[in-house]
DNA sequence: TTAATAATTGATTACACATTCATAAATAAT
DNA sequence: ATTATTTATGAATGTGTAATCAATTATTAA
């Protein structure tokens, strides 16, 4: 009973992570986003309660999309580590492209969420270790299955991925040369695959 | 002829520059920095014409504090790859400890100041290659004596090294553990040492 | 002393923006 | 049809803040 609500949740995230994502949180404006949505002010806070509400939602569903992709290049490839190179490689790619998928929400987000949005700030801790810990799984089959150094902490070695990918995600902001991207993956699977000696 | 200064100009530089490096760009009030230096809007304002002509000049500031610290490094090691695992030490240091400066205002700044502030996002470009040319430079003499890997590319390995430290300003911000960071600081350096077979 | 110049003061202005709310419109149960 | 319930509308509100400016105070040259 009642009136149905005349748009898709969903439609909605997918909108606004896409104007979250190149503008950051502070400098979206609600305006930004009934523009792209085309709803009015009082439905969005109707529907999200606050600007900082919508974006915990947005940021839940921008991690999904991130974690099924990892997911599906689990399934498309046939070790794991090849997964997880394939992985960094679209990442970089996107960063050398300079698409809109350069950018990382998660990595935006914590440089740019106000100190006192304490909330959102440990929700954006919380998404990023979901995906290392994705990672971390990739890693250990890897081990495994001895596709990478074996002597190594998985733990360590997910978080030394993380790290890379925030200095890419860094370099994507400063409109970094698609080289410079490559080649630092490059050096950051010889770490991996235990290949000092090339 | 007229009145003097009531303020040395590197007292507001460093002043601000903390705050700054503290609450980012969008974040800092005028009011912050009337309250922290005890200059009144007007001074600031007739001092360094806008937030932007203090911003410009606060990392003009910080920056050369940053070189002067790399350079110090250099002197005070007695090898290139000495100076430079100081220094990379002392920034992870800083993030391990939390200290102000484990956070860097260049880095910062390519996520958070506002796009339409092109000579600003420029200019906080700029700084960073200097930093990364001062780099290279302690690589191209690591590779002249020997203490590092001659086979590669000094000008890769210079941005292998920022984009490693740009992760660490991302994982600054997520107050991640020390132990995550020293062991990715041993891990690169293991690729410059080339000792993938410790 | 006086005039010219420069810096300081801080209230004021103008604007951007998150959020609210009274009113209107749609939907479903009775 | 009527009523109850939910959603939509968009103008209005309140707040925070960058920037301004007329009045004041200090400094120096003549």
């Amino acid at each position: 009973m009642g009136r149905q609500p005349a748009f898709k949740r969903n439609d909605v995230l997918d909108k606004a992570s896409k104007i979250f994502l190149h503008n950051g949180f502070q400098r979206t404006t609600i305006k930004d986003i009934t523009k792209a949505t085309g709803l009015q002010p009082g439905s969005i806070y109707s529907a999200f309660e606050s600007k900082s509400g919508l974006y915990t939602e947005v940021i839940e569903y921008y991690t999904k999309r991130q974690i099924n992709l990892l997911d599906a290049c689990a399934e498309n490839n046939d070790t794991s580590l090849a997964a997880l190179k394939t992985f960094f490689k679209m990442a970089s790619d996107n960063i050398a492209q300079q698409t809109p998928d350069a950018h990382c929400l998660l990595v935006y987000g914590a440089f740019e969420i106000p100190k006192k949005e304490k909330e959102l700030r440990y929700y954006v801790q919380l998404k990023l270790q979901e995906i290392e810990s994705r990672i971390y799984v990739l890693l250990v089959k890897a081990q495994e299955n001895d596709e990478i150094v074996c002597s190594e902490d998985p733990i360590q070695l997910a978080r030394f991925l993380m790290t890379l990918m925030f200095g890419h995600r860094v370099l994507a902001q400063l409109h970094a040369s698609p080289d410079t991207i490559d080649n630092t993956i490059d050096r950051v699977f010889q770490v991996l695959e235990f290949k000092g000696d090339k």
